[in-house]
DNA sequence: AACTATTAATAAAA
DNA sequence: TTTTTATTAATAGTT
């Protein structure tokens, strides 16, 4: 290369193979940034010295995810689902999960009166103006519940006094029918009605009709 | 770097950047293995042009042993990181907060008066009853927020007015001294007390500072 | 892709 | 290691 271009073998001289080593990683370590900048290329660089050390480059914040696209793009069909990049992806999820529950959690205690002591006046005011909209909101729902309940309280009486009167109007027809009247004279209604079960106590509930 | 030394930044030309790459890429690859070569290193580069074709060198077989051995050496204290174990554990813990989300979320809409559809009456009595507990705690927090603001401006007042006095007593004093008596008698010291706002106070009541 | 002017890299020395 | 120096290597712009 210069000043008595050298072999292009390894280094014997371990002085002269250190020093080299050292520039020459330098450089390379400079040309990866240089060409991810220049062609927007995205370059991993992993050097490891004779001694174990460590050197890396890598255009993007972390090699690892240019060490998960190498492996996609050379086994795609080796899913990623155990790729670091993958698990990295959990991890931040999980990370902002948590910071999530962290501010909905701050937010509750405070609609819940808790934690007010770091509140500004201001956000007094704003909390207190919420629950009373809220309150409003729920008085508001509370009322139509209830006005439903009592609607379909009243259209299940309605029900049963219509079928009130049907039944009182089969008993009247069915005793002429038969000509039961003298026995009827004798032993009035009331017996009757006495042995029914389920039917008869809302026969019985509902006895001041007014039709 | 060579005949008109150009910004290390993207190169906006394509056709030019599209060449620069194919250049520096060559020369990146080539250094990588001269300094594997030479200094007995172990180099893995991975380079993916924008438009997403791979270029690698690998001083090994295969460069998966270079990135393991990043693996290892980066991540050594964390073996079990990919595991499947771990992931599952992952996947646990996010499926897991996503549902206290959920519930947190839930729980706000209806605190704030929302999604009531789904609510029995009794649930709404339920939060009704929350509401207004907060509501209480709220107005409570905001009375002693008041109070504490208002015992400040209090505290500011006395000794604005002490400071005034002083001050007072100090020009009275001086103008006896600088025999301005005329002029203080024309002029008294009231009508400077009377008019004062928080700003204003200080404002006014530093003109007459004696240095 | 080849050429070439010019800068960058670096081997050797200090 | 870092700096200096002499020399080659790399490469931007051009053809």
């Amino acid at each position: 290369m210069v000043r008595g271009k050298i072999d292009m073998k390894k280094i014997e001289n371990e002085k002269r193979r250190q020093v080299t080593f050292s520039k020459r990683r330098s450089g390379l370590l400079k040309k990866a940034y240089e060409l991810s900048v220049l062609a927007e290329a995205e370059v991993g660089l992993i050097i490891f010295s004779q001694k174990g050390r460590l050197y890396e480059f890598s255009s993007t914040s972390d090699i690892r995810q240019i060490m998960e696209r190498y492996r996609n793009y050379t086994n795609h069909a080796t899913s990623n689902m155990f790729g670091e990049e993958h698990i990295q992806q959990l991890k931040f999820d999980s990370a902002s999960l948590a910071e999530k529950i962290e501010l909905l959690e701050l937010s509750k205690r405070k609609m819940l009166g808790h934690s007010l002591s770091c509140c500004s006046y201001d956000e007094l005011q704003g909390i207190e103006d919420q629950l009373q909209r809220s309150l409003e909101s729920i008085r508001l729902k509370k009322a139509e519940v209830y006005k439903e309940h009592i609607e379909k309280l009243r259209s299940q009486e309605r029900d049963l006094l219509k079928e009130n009167e049907e039944l009182n109007a089969l008993c009247v027809e069915k005793s002429s029918q038969k000509q039961w009247a003298q026995a009827e004279e004798t032993a009035p209604h009331t017996p009757r009605t006495k042995s029914l079960g389920v039917e008869t106590q809302l026969f019985i509930g509902l006895p001041y009709h007014p039709s």
